[in-house]
DNA sequence: CGTTGGTATGTTATGTTATAACATGTAATG
DNA sequence: CATTACATGTTATAACATAACATACCAACG
């Protein structure tokens, strides 16, 4: 008997997904990347992006220093920003701006135009795919401005804590 | 003889504006609208809104406050981000995330969804109406959410400064 | 093999941005 | 004039981020 996998095909946002399997997807894709472009995984950079993707939540980097003190690394603050801002680099690690922190991508093969969706209340990010959110972004350039990065970030609440809310 | 005036109907972004105009406009705006939702339009207030609309560029938190201890108010740094964060409430001041910094609402009769357009050379900041930056917003609501505010900022190079460029 | 250059990490110090907590002032209301 | 609401003032500190320089490692080259 074959059934449905829960939320398998929901659209919605904050839905459960199997996180040991994208766990272990990130970990490829990113020794794959590594390798392909001759880059050094080295221990600290895979820390980190553990760390991330481990909690699949923003972090901050302080957060993330602690983690690395723990794991027997250095944790002063340059450690931290230098790999984010490497991983940041090569599209496995997003800065969300409204939190001041940082998240696995979810999906390094996608765009690069992530949008982030943020509850307010219970602090949960997703990240989205353009089409998902309903977000068309311009065409690369528009006029005048070549646009080389993007940083779209929804703030609201999500329906379990506006369920939730006594109003 | 009637003659166009420059630039008058550019879709160009960074395009020259009649500073002069804008400037008078904008403190008219603050004052009706604070006059009509029975708002203190305080010394204070008045003058974090002048200093960002005389620059019309963003400034950070502490420019602002030296700004407010030159023209002989407190300047110390909860003056700033209390009457900032009240401006912002009321849609007459912006936070321009990836520069930490603040800038006056181009027109708070517009979205209360702003996009920013953001050069990283010469760190012009335009802000424009979502029709003009080809961006379509979601409707309010996506799946599950729903979107109190938004952070939309486009960063890259204008024309100018990449005609600049050496490559 | 020893030097050189590239890359990664370590360390110290400091710069920058933002808020908590509490005190004071002021003006309208009952 | 007591009460309340709102605005501002002040001190201290928290939170976030980078500059500048030191060390280590390794691979390529002469």
């Amino acid at each position: 008997m074959k059934k449905k996998k829960k939320n398998e095909n929901s659209s919605k946002i904050f839905e459960y997904h199997d996180h040991g399997a994208c766990f272990g997807d990130a970990i490829t894709q990113i020794e794959d990347y590594f390798i392909q472009k001759k880059l050094q995984l080295t221990p600290l950079r895979r820390k980190v992006f553990e760390i991330l993707i481990e909690d699949h939540k923003p972090l901050g980097a302080y957060d993330i220093l602690d983690k690395l003190g723990e794991a027997g690394f250095s944790s002063s603050p340059p450690i931290a920003y230098r790999v984010l801002g490497f991983l940041i680099e090569h599209g496995f690690v997003h800065k969300v701006q409204g939190l001041n922190a940082f998240i696995a991508c979810s999906n390094p093969k996608h765009s690069h135009f992530p949008t982030f969706v943020i509850c307010r209340k219970c602090e949960k990010v997703a990240e989205v795919s353009e089409e998902k959110s309903g977000l068309n972004l311009p065409s690369p350039r528009i006029t005048n401005f070549k646009i080389e990065k993007t940083t779209i970030e929804l703030t609201g609440i999500c329906s379990t804590c506006e369920n939730a809310e006594i109003r």
